[in-house]
DNA sequence: CATCAGGGCCCTG
DNA sequence: CAGGGCCCTGAT
């Protein structure tokens, strides 16, 4: 799909903000069928608005303090001004260009230990890039696989079912939609080697095609019922919930449950241990983040994933099963 | 060659 | 609430 025509326009965060720090996540590691794109000072995807597929490009054309984005809507036929104000909303949600971090960033400096830290990385939002159904099929394909497996199973359906979207010279992927999967079998979806994750997506599928969820509902819940709703879906337990509820819903004040590879990691990150008690690192940090537990987890394990790639860090190297 | 755990979750007892 | 089973893959 080429989308020949394009709408320009500026949008301005609410200061402090860190543009790559937004917009790249070295944590994710990306699969083959890229649904997004980055280089310093610019981002693309693409975006998923109802039924339509867009391009999305963002150019940092401003600094942290006063931060200013060129925004480009790629797209085929007509964009009415009503879509384009629809759409301008929907960037800003996910991007949380007008949320509030000055009580965050108050509590980052009284932090001896880290402030360096978040110092660094001021104005960072976290990333949500996908509708909720996309990044549900993202959750379970990370469920009880390595990375490069995780990858596999994402290019498989990317490239079965995905859209291929031109725009200002690039090629990216799109996810399909719910309804897209109905005619599928469940069959036919194991037979790209995703396993018994097959039964899951067939059934949010239908569940989302179906409007059993709610994604503009969902949004206006607070963090534990918003959590209920999310384990209630077919194949969603803790931790994708976790995942859900930070990247997607924006919910900071969730750090109960660590897998066992976190664990790991977190055990060296905060206190230069092999593998601290997930019971004692929990305690620890929510008495030093309270309500910004996850946010704070976030610029921390982001950094070190940001150092990684100009320097070789053995223990994470460890930690890190491709 | 086999065995096994892994960026989890469902289901059963 | 504990524990077995699940699809596949790469590691051992």
């Amino acid at each position: 799909m080429k989308l020949n025509q394009s709408k320009k326009f500026i949008l301005t965060p609410k200061p402090p903000f860190h543009f790559d720090g937004t917009f790249h996540k070295p944590s994710h590691f990306p699969n083959n069928l890229k649904l997004d794109d980055w280089e310093s000072g610019k981002y693309w995807q693409s975006l998923r608005i109802g039924k339509r597929i867009l391009g999305l490009k963002i150019v940092d054309v401003g600094t942290t303090a006063k931060p200013k984005l060129s925004v480009s809507i790629f797209y085929k036929g007509v964009l009415s001004p009503a879509e384009l104000e629809g759409i301008k909303k929907e960037i800003s949600w996910r991007f949380e260009l007008d949320r509030d971090f000055g009580e965050f960033n108050a509590l980052a400096k009284k932090d001896k230990r880290f402030y360096p830290v978040f110092k660094k990385w001021m104005g960072m939002r976290n990333l949500s890039q996908y509708t909720l159904y996309e990044l549900l099929i993202i959750a379970v394909v990370l469920q009880n696989a390595t990375v490069r497996r995780s990858q596999q199973m994402l290019d498989a359906l990317i490239g079965k079912y995905g859209t291929k979207v031109e725009f200002d010279r690039r090629a990216l992927y799109a996810i399909w939609l719910p309804e897209d999967l109905k005619v599928i079998s469940e069959q036919e979806l194991r037979d790209l080697r995703i396993g018994y994750r097959a039964k899951f997506i067939k059934r949010l599928s239908e569940d989302f095609a179906n409007k059993k969820v709610d994604e503009v509902q969902l949004r206006t819940l607070d963090k534990e019922n918003a959590k209920k709703e999310l384990i209630k879906l077919y194949g969603i337990g803790p931790e994708s919930a976790r995942i859900l509820l930070f990247e997607a819903l924006h919910h900071y004040d969730i750090f109960d449950h660590i897998a066992p590879w976190q664990q790991k990691i977190y055990s060296m990150l905060f206190y230069g241990k092999k593998l601290v008690p997930t019971n004692t690192i929990r305690k620890d940090i929510l008495k030093q983040y309270g309500k910004y537990s996850m946010l704070a987890v976030h610029y921390i394990w982001e950094n070190v994933f940001w150092l990684r790639k100009t320097q070789k860090i053995d223990w994470l190297e460890n930690e890190i099963r491709l």
